[in-house]
DNA sequence: ATGAAAGCGCTAACAC
DNA sequence: GTGTTAGCGCTTTCAT
């Protein structure tokens, strides 16, 4: 049974179409059409194949269908972080696979570089759709490859240089909700962390920020504090918030990895200390006392519109771009129910 | 430049190497070399074909590359969760990267059937080989792909019905060092609490307990409880482990999602009236009050261990399957040291 | 319904 | 140093 050719070092020989044909003793068609599932051939010649198949532990070759027939029914997935938790990826994967797709997931790991490496390679691999979290800010270089008919869809943030399919969160309404929700429970001093306003989500949440202090009268001074996710940074924009005369008596957080950030520099029971509402939800935020109040992305949602926008892209190339935009929940869970 | 043809449907068709070779007027031998960096290429050439890539916008295809020279670059990582926080595979990307290699994730998804779809998926696809974090317990359906020479690595878990390489923590060590501590802290009954022992870290876990139980001379009655991790099962183990004459007065949990569901069932301050040490880091353990004392796994070294127990057998296959055994770490936090 | 042969896009011998 | 040709393993006309 293990009837395996050896050729140089060692290395086996995988058995092919042509060695199944052989042995089973009928033409390389006809094994392709049994592999293939074909009904048009005759039940004694699927006998005979599927022996032979099992005899020689024949599989067949993935990549040369692939070359032969042009599809690869894979789609790529290129975002920031694989690895860390990414409900949105988990949602491509699923739908992905209920439409029958493999999905291949890399990290662009915050690097511009890297991104473009990815694409790029996805691009030779002549994968059927690329989604993608951009990171960069100059996407220009992928306008030879859409004109070359590759499909691809940006997801939570849009690309510049270029116009594909977008899905993204509704951060304005987020962060108004957020705003809205301390200022109903009577804070009139909110101050807002969030990420640089040079990465997109960041700068459309500060942008909402301010909007949402001028609709309700209330100056920015020393309120708003955008730019990297150090420690440093975000306490001494905590510090600025939370001294003076007139301190913040509440707090919104642009993203994630700032409500971790504010969250270890005031120690555990910050949110007994200062109303606060983070903007995404954070993993074991419901055990943290209080628990979190957050405002929640549909994670599964995007991810599945990003493959629903893809495979529509691939049906019809010439359909124009489109954006979605996903609608965003308060989760109302204590900490941003202190009062002032 | 964007001279595209357009072909069946609006597909565009991409220019292939014999185009590019049209283009510059060169042998399509040529056209290979200078994609292939060969520097035996006159540079008059050089600058002849890259005109001409640059002009048809074209790009290899590397799906005819692989079918041609056997090799993908690309190796497969089936793990049981995708998108959940997943530290081993972030380890494993990076290790890949490094040497130059694609990686290609699926998540098993905890689904038997899903994992052997997997698995047989990336034989197909001919990937330079695979790294699984089996989840099902007989894979001798397997053993056709090693004779045919596909290198495989465990990870976490050994594979049954097929001798390969392995990668794993001591999860023995981490029972005992996590007993040892509560024990040392004056407790003397420690219940434990884990998942099925039909599933291979279970089983070594909770006999690993048992072990160190006896080991102290203590009986294991009404302390050692395993099974599926639901909510409603933790709450009858903690039920039975804290009531009675003799209650526990410390507690193991024998993985993540246990110590997620202890935490959950007696609230955020469950260490506070009872000492616990849980298996596996948890996210924004260091958050919580107290925070939590941990076994911690050495996940990075997992994931580089498995890519380069992967690399090593690709580059010999004939060589012995090993295990490798990484060491675990008591992470001393509080939750751990609640006095008796 | 089955068989022979061409060809997907590339690389690797080999000749020039 | 460059061009010609065969062939990787499969699918797909086209005959039979």
């Amino acid at each position: 049974m293990a009837r395996v050719r050896r050729e140089n070092g060692g290395r086996p020989k995988r058995p092919t179409m042509v060695d199944v044909a052989r042995e089973a003793r009928v033409a390389l068609r006809t094994v392709s059409r049994v592999v293939n599932n074909d009904p048009t051939v005759g039940p004694e010649y699927v006998v005979k194949v599927e022996a032979a198949i099992a005899a020689l532990n024949y599989r067949p070759d993935e990549r040369a269908r692939q070359l032969r027939t042009g599809v690869t029914g894979t789609i790529g997935a290129a975002v920031r972080r694989i690895a860390e938790a990414n409900p949105e990826l988990a949602a491509i994967e699923r739908t992905a696979r209920e439409a029958g797709l493999t999905l291949l997931a890399a990290s662009t790991d915050f690097d511009e570089t890297r991104e473009r490496d990815i694409l790029i390679s996805m691009c030779r691999q002549r994968l059927d759709g690329i989604i993608v979290e951009p990171f960069g800010d100059n996407h220009a270089y992928l306008q030879p490859e859409l004109d070359a008919g590759v499909p691809v869809v940006a997801m939570d943030r849009p690309m510049s240089g270029i116009s594909v399919d977008c899905v993204m969160s509704d951060n304005a309404a987020g962060i108004g909700m957020a705003f809205h929700h301390l200022h109903q429970q009577g804070h009139r001093r909110i101050a807002f962390i969030g990420d640089s306003e040079r990465v997109f989500s960041g700068r459309e949440r500060a942008v909402a920020f301010r909007a949402a202090l001028r609709a309700h009268g209330e100056a920015a001074e020393g309120l708003v504090h955008s730019g990297e996710i150090t420690p440093e940074r975000v306490a001494a924009a905590l510090d600025t918030a939370l001294r003076g005369p007139d301190p913040a008596t509440a707090l919104v957080t642009g993203n994630m990895d700032t409500t971790l950030a504010v969250l270890r520099h005031l120690g555990p029971q910050a949110a007994s200390r200062l109303a606060l509402v983070g903007f995404d939800e954070v993993p074991l935020g419901d055990l943290l006392q209080p628990a979190l109040t957050v405002v929640a992305q549909q994670t599964s949602v995007i991810g599945r519109t990003a493959v629903e926008l893809l495979r529509a892209r691939i049906a019809d190339p010439a359909r124009p771009a489109q954006t979605v935009t996903v609608p965003v929940a308060l989760k109302v869970r204590g900490s941003g129910e202190v009062g002032v």
